[in-house]
DNA sequence: TGATATTAGTTTCATTTGTAACTAAATTCA
DNA sequence: TGAATTTAGTTACAAATGAAACTAATATCA
């Protein structure tokens, strides 16, 4: 590991920047990622998310995706009404309380999940074909640690 | 590890997912990092990136950045613009090729450059604080896999 | 030479994203 | 009860981003 411990501007290489290398990496992943599912499904990366976070958790409400899919409530509601105009999901109000909408697939909408879960499996696995097992527990493991300390910072 | 060998859509966990993962870290260490100097000095993340390679590169052109920076040329003709608005950057034509506009800094702009490249290492050195040395060599070289992969799919 | 292509960088316009304000329903509690 | 607050979700407006067209300068080569 390079010597980072300078006390001026001397040397510093954004090519070797922690923060730099993540977001070039996830953009990178993510546009080629969307490129698996984009022209195929008609779907946007935040739709994507929907999609997957509801076949997680079917009946959701917009506010369990945005628990667990790192998505803001504007986000969410836009992805969810695109979706619903693409007639993949569909929403009813809980009568026990009219503030819930409660979201679910679409026949249509369903087969569309079944076939964009096993394309992200697959996307995932050839990304991480080029490390062996131990390698995918630490980066599993130090991915983690980033995350933890990176909501800290 | 957990087996990620499936057929079908069960158990498919937005959570686990490396794409995913990878999207909601960069964003996480963006933001957070942006913060370290966005109030501060009133420059965005695109202007922070082409600060960093013109410190490193003096008097180079905005295509040398496209290079270097991970940005296109639009995103770094604006962030230019931005820059030299607030007197952070100045730009020449090269007599030579009257196409080509060597950048460089401005006294100001060469003072804030001067804060921000400490500011920048410190918030890396308190994000990897949580990785040891042997760590923080693997994440360095685990990222750079995963990088090189992801440009060829 | 001079028509054609290439390179550097900017501008324009459409789409996406972010922030704040908003509606509607339910809850709290004096 | 009923006024004030909270919660769920949407809408509206501003800023950021992306794709394509554009300007200006240089290079290529018939």
């Amino acid at each position: 590991m390079k010597n980072k411990t300078h006390n001026l501007t001397s040397d510093f290489t954004l090519e070797d920047f922690i923060p730099y290398r993540l977001a070039v990496l996830a953009k990178s992943v993510s546009t080629a990622f969307s490129k698996t599912y984009a022209e195929r499904f008609g779907i946007s990366i935040p739709q994507w998310r929907v999609m997957a976070a509801i076949g997680r958790e079917p009946n959701c409400t917009a506010s369990s995706i945005v628990e667990h899919a790192a998505m803001d409530k504007v986000q969410v509601s836009r992805a969810v009404s695109g979706l619903i105009k693409m007639d993949l999901l569909k929403k009813k109000l809980d009568k026990k309380d009219r503030r819930n909408a409660v979201l679910s697939f679409t026949k249509q909408g369903q087969e569309i999940y079944n076939q964009i879960v096993p394309t992200g499996r697959e996307f995932e696995s050839r990304l991480m074909s080029v490390m062996n097992e131990e390698e995918q527990e630490n980066i599993d493991k130090l991915l983690k640690k980033l995350a933890s300390q990176a909501k800290k910072l």
